[in-house]
DNA sequence: AGCATATGCCAACACCTGTTGACTTTTACC
DNA sequence: GGTAAAAGTCAACAGGTGTTGGCATATGCT
């Protein structure tokens, strides 16, 4: 039982952190809001993360793990996502401050990418797609446009639809972006 | 002719400010950088626009006019409506803009609305397609998910990939989010 | 008990922000 | 050419920011 006392003001003022981030955005989220959110001084922040940024990146630092997709088969997968990332963007507020963030924080781009890029694409890898990367981006610019719209700029008919009529509509194009066949390349020019 | 040396001036700090607007967002985006950009004194961006806000309000003031798609059969729209998207894009910072404050600035939000639910939707109505503001929020969730891993986060696949095949990609999602019957509702709970 | 250490609070720093007012220069008209 | 208004400059303000060091308090070990 290394030092309990001090644990819990750290999960505290993470916990603050996270909400604080994703509800103003990295600029607009002062430490001494997280603090005063926290329940303690600005300086214990300080204290133990260092600074601004190291706090952003311990507050953004969590593993989005993809579900093992290795066994479904193609058709369905597109369903199955859909329903996953739906699940993860409201199980907590994770992935919606890396969303806010990343509009201006490089670092929150970076792990944004490491869930898309790095994640899904050699998952698709396995499924034997051809083009993973290309399907990858276009999943995130559909899963990150609609939580866009839904939970940041609280687009009406977007933010209020039912989770099965979101899956309804979004896995058939998640679907599409996975097995289509690539379009043929047209001259660059 | 009414004052012709202040109007070049008040041309050349909005121009500024698209530009720092759209690339730093709404906060990181300060009177002196803009000022500087363009090459006068801070002083004379209040004395003209008043306030940040106000800079801002005039900086996204612009109409995007979606072109008249009453005479364009249902079935090319989404190919239509790909490019014309693109093409918007690309043709200036504007639209970028919108994007990258929209996340922390609610004027911004309230722009890109304009766009979609106030421009778009009503456009829709006159195709006479079912559900127009559910049809419109989907379009716009994927143009703007592409626009995002595109312009802002610079995902390397989504970014470089040639405008043909953007709307070879996203083309047939969005004729699906217009055409496609809505999905049969479930039951809310 | 006593003491070292961890934990917390306070006040202040240096800097940057939007914004303002007074002052100087330029412009344009009679 | 003189003069009033427009256009531009400068310095400063009030408030907020991340960050720091010193000091008080509580904790836990021997």
């Amino acid at each position: 039982m290394a030092e309990k006392k001090s644990d819990r003001t750290r999960a505290a003022i993470l916990a603050a952190a996270r909400e604080r981030f994703g509800a103003d955005g990295y600029e607009r989220a002062t430490i001494r809001a997280i603090a005063a959110d926290a329940a303690i001084d600005p300086a214990m922040v300080m204290r133990y993360y260092g600074s601004k940024e190291k706090l952003f990146a311990a507050a953004a630092d969590f593993d989005i793990r993809l579900p093992d997709i290795g066994d479904v088969p193609l058709e369905s997968l597109g369903e199955v996502l859909a329903r996953h990332f739906l699940e993860r963007w409201e199980a907590d507020d994770s992935l919606r401050v890396l969303l806010r963030t990343a509009v201006t924080n490089e670092v929150a781009v970076e792990r944004m990418r490491g869930i898309f890029a790095a994640q899904l694409a050699p998952t698709l890898r396995v499924q034997a797609v051809d083009q993973p990367d290309v399907r990858a981006g276009l999943v995130a610019s559909q899963v990150l446009g609609f939580a866009l719209c839904r939970y940041i700029l609280g687009f009406p008919p977007i933010a209020t639809m039912p989770d099965d009529e979101v899956v309804a509509w979004l896995g058939p194009t998640l679907a599409r972006y996975l097995t289509s066949p690539a379009p043929r390349r047209l001259r660059h020019a």
